[in-house]
RNA sequence: GGAAGCGUGGCAGAGCGGCCGAAUGCACUCGCCUUGAAAGCGAGAGACCCGCAAGGGUUCGGGGGUUCGAAUCCCUCCGCUUCCGCCA
């Protein structure tokens, strides 16, 4: 949520830079509602004000005076009332107006709003020269005996996975593999955090009010809940509506996590196999920073997630999204993609971004400097990363000739085997 | 699910319907002292909103009510604690 100072302030550009995004910013609107909103309180506090004035003379007045202050100050009770009526109203319009505005895309990032319109930033490691046609992640999975898809679908439909075995287990190691990399070497702090949250706590991070329909919704009794899509959202509203010391940031926080998304509007795409499903693991970091210093957290950050491929010796690329194509609440976005011989490209496996003090103003995340001035703190998240489309990698990636899988060395002290054999 | 109790500032903890935004202690900030630190001494400071400012308003779990006036009285909701039941 953005202040609405700033956006009616000429020198923040806010129209060109919502129009990157394609959102049309209503300024007159907003400006209108901000107005009426503020009028209105003025009025309510100065009513307010004369009735404290009149309450407290009342009990020094005579008694001939008296009976005319109290008549007065019953008057006022309705025109507190009135002014308080219309300021509740607007303050309701303001907020709804306000919650509904993106974040302002970087001036850095390209025009654009597909993720054709990315921009290169890096690749790392070298895609494999294959001397035979590369399996798909699903071919190679049942081949291994590790997935089941057939059986998902009939326990709860298309978009979900059983995995098997060895293919258990190594989703198992692989988590743990993350989150000891993330604590002990990147020095974030682990957590084990609800999976059912509030609308409030969906608020706090941007996926309500607008996107609803993109998450499953839980409701027992009158109690409504709802199933987080990304851990990013517990971990940021971990500190909702909280003062934060300057002096005790950056917090750096971790967490796996299963995700649940509705995958509304993707029909037909990415059907097959681990890329696209309604539940998945993932391992979240989130950073919590000083404002100031919110895009030199986001390289720290992208660093993060990449030591992970790097450790594991996956092919990859860093793309900055472009303006148009990154999600609500963010300013800047790196996406990481991984190499799937079996498309012949790379696909998205994190995204690393800075949200800048958007998600902390809705939240409430506060921050206070030594010398007693407050502000918002800013808020980062990546993927560090998703387990299920890092095991497609890592099955794509380090399949061989024979139909065997190569496991990445980093790996084998969780999974205690090396290679994956085809079952006869 | 049943019974009882409790919800005050970062924490602990006072608080007669007006003199309470709220005593006190700890923590905090800034000085002094010290080679440095601790201790000690002194001073300061809650948060949020409107306002260029002066200033004003709100805030004692949330909401509603009584009253000219409520942290203080009433209703209601929420949360927490303890006991019982049930349960992983």
């Amino acid at each position: 949520m953005h202040d609405p100072r700033v956006l009616l302030d000429p020198a923040t550009d806010a129209v060109r830079r919502l129009a990157r995004r394609g959102y049309h910013l209503d300024l007159a609107q907003l400006e209108k509602l901000l107005g009426g909103r503020n009028a209105a309180i003025q009025r309510g506090d100065e009513a307010r004000a004369e009735s404290k004035r009149i309450a407290s003379a009342v009990k020094n007045a005579s008694p001939e005076e008296r009976p005319a202050l109290v008549e007065r100050a019953r008057e006022l009770k309705s025109t507190v009332a009135a002014a308080e009526e219309e300021h509740k109203t607007l303050e309701a319009e303001l907020q709804d107006f306000l919650l509904g505005v993106p974040n302002l895309p970087a001036d850095e990032l390209p025009d654009g709003s597909s993720d054709d319109d990315a921009e290169l930033v890096r690749t790392w490691g070298e895609p494999a020269q294959l001397d035979f046609a590369p399996l798909d992640h699903v071919d190679l999975g049942e081949k291994l005996g590790i997935l089941d898809l057939p059986r998902a679908t009939k326990l709860s439909g298309p978009r979900f996975a059983v995995l098997r075995g060895q293919g258990a287990a190594l989703e198992r190691a692989i988590g743990r593999f993350f989150l000891d990399l993330h604590t002990r070497r990147h020095g974030y702090t682990e957590f084990s955090v609800p999976t059912l949250v509030t609308r409030a706590t969906m608020t706090g991070t941007g996926q309500l009010p607008k996107f609803e329909q993109d998450l499953f919704r839980t409701e027992v009794a009158d109690r409504e809940l709802f199933l987080i899509p990304t851990a990013e959202v517990p971990l940021t509203n971990l500190h909702a509506r909280e003062t934060l010391p300057l002096t005790e940031l950056p917090l750096a926080y971790t967490a796996q996590t299963p995700c649940f998304r509705s995958e509304a509007g993707s029909y037909g795409r990415d059907t097959r196999g681990l890329i696209r499903l309604h539940e998945f693991s993932k391992v979240e970091l989130v950073r919590i920073v000083d404002a100031e210093r919110s895009r030199e957290e986001l390289e720290i950050l992208l660093g993060h997630a990449e030591a992970v491929l790097q450790e594991l010796g996956l092919a990859y690329r860093v793309v900055k999204l472009a303006a148009g194509d990154i999600g609500f609440s963010a300013e800047f976005t790196y996406d990481i993609e991984v190499w799937l011989p079996s498309q012949g490209r790379y696909r998205e496996i994190s995204s690393v971004s800075d949200f800048g003090t958007f998600q902390a103003r809705r939240a409430g995340i506060r921050t206070r400097a030594k010398d007693g001035s407050r502000g918002f703190a800013a808020t980062l998240n990546g993927s560090g990363l998703p387990v299920g489309r890092t095991l497609v990698a890592i099955l794509e990636q380090g399949q061989q000739a024979d139909g065997s899988v190569r496991i990445p060395e980093a790996l084998v002290p969780y999974t205690g085997f090396d290679v994956l054999h085809p079952e006869q």
